[in-house]
DNA sequence: AACATATATATCGAGTGTCGAAGTATGCGA
DNA sequence: TCGCATACTTCGACACTCGATATATATGTT
C-alpha cells in the first residue's frame, strides 16, 4: 500500500468524505506534512473502489458544485489497520535498534 | 522516502554491506515481508550516494566475484531516523485513534 | 551428469504511482 | 475586481519498482 492510499483511507476512517475535503483532511491529520497532489487523489481513489476499499456513499450538489462521498469499506478497514501494523514494525526497526558502541 | 530507500538505510546501519547483503539483510529485518528487487535496489544505491545517504565503503574481489560495500553517512543515518520517526506518527494516526461508537 | 539454487553485479523495458497544471465553476473577502 | 478557497476531472511528465536478462562461480539435488 502506496502512502497516499494510507492517507486517504485514514482520512476516511471517522466518517465519508468528499475529495477535496480528504486533502484537507489527510494535510490536519498529519500537521501539513502529507497534502495528496489532487491527480494523486483521484487515481488513488478510483483504484480503491476497484479493489473494494472504499465505496461511493453518496453525491450531493452544493451551490451548484458536485460533491462525490466516499466511505470506507470493511476491507478498507482491515487493509489500513494492517498497514498501519506494518508501518508500526518497520519504523521499530530503526527506533528500536540496538546500540552499536 | 521511499519504503525500498528506507530499508535500503535501515540495513546498513549496522555496517557496510554489499549490494547483495542488502537484499538479504532487508529480508531478514522485517521477516521475509521486504525483499527489493535488484532493479530497485540498484537505483536507490545510485540515488542515494548521489544524495550524500550513502557512500561507497570499499570494493573487494571474493572468488573471482566483485564486492561492492556501501556504508551510511552522518546525513543518511539522519534522513532514516527521521523517516523512522515520520512512519511511527502515520502508524499512530490508525493505531491509536479515538472510538467512534 | 544435468539442473537448480545461492551468491554477486549491472542494465533495460514495462508497468505503476505521483505530481502539477489546465480546464471548469461558484462564493467570499479584501 | 482580483485573488483565494472550494470542488471535480483529465492529462502528460517524471520517478520508482519490478522482473527479466546477461555474466560468472560454487554448492547442493536429482
Amino acid at each position: 500500500m502506496s502512502e497516499a492510499t494510507y492517507f486517504i483511507l485514514a482520512a476516511l476512517l471517522d466518517g465519508p468524505l468528499h475529495g477535496y475535503g480528504i486533502i484537507k483532511r489527510a494535510g490536519e491529520q498529519s500537521d501539513g506534512r502529507v497534502r495528496p497532489a489532487v491527480g494523486t487523489l483521484y487515481g488513488a481513489l478510483d483504484r480503491m473502489a476497484a479493489g473494494g476499499l472504499i465505496a461511493v456513499d453518496r453525491e450531493e450538489v452544493v451551490d451548484g458544485r458536485p460533491r462525490r462521498y466516499f466511505r470506507v469499506t470493511d476491507d478498507g478497514v482491515a487493509a489500513v489497520t494492517k498497514e498501519a501494523a506494518r508501518m508500526a514494525a518497520a519504523a521499530s526497526l530503526v527506533r528500536l535498534r540496538p546500540v552499536h558502541p
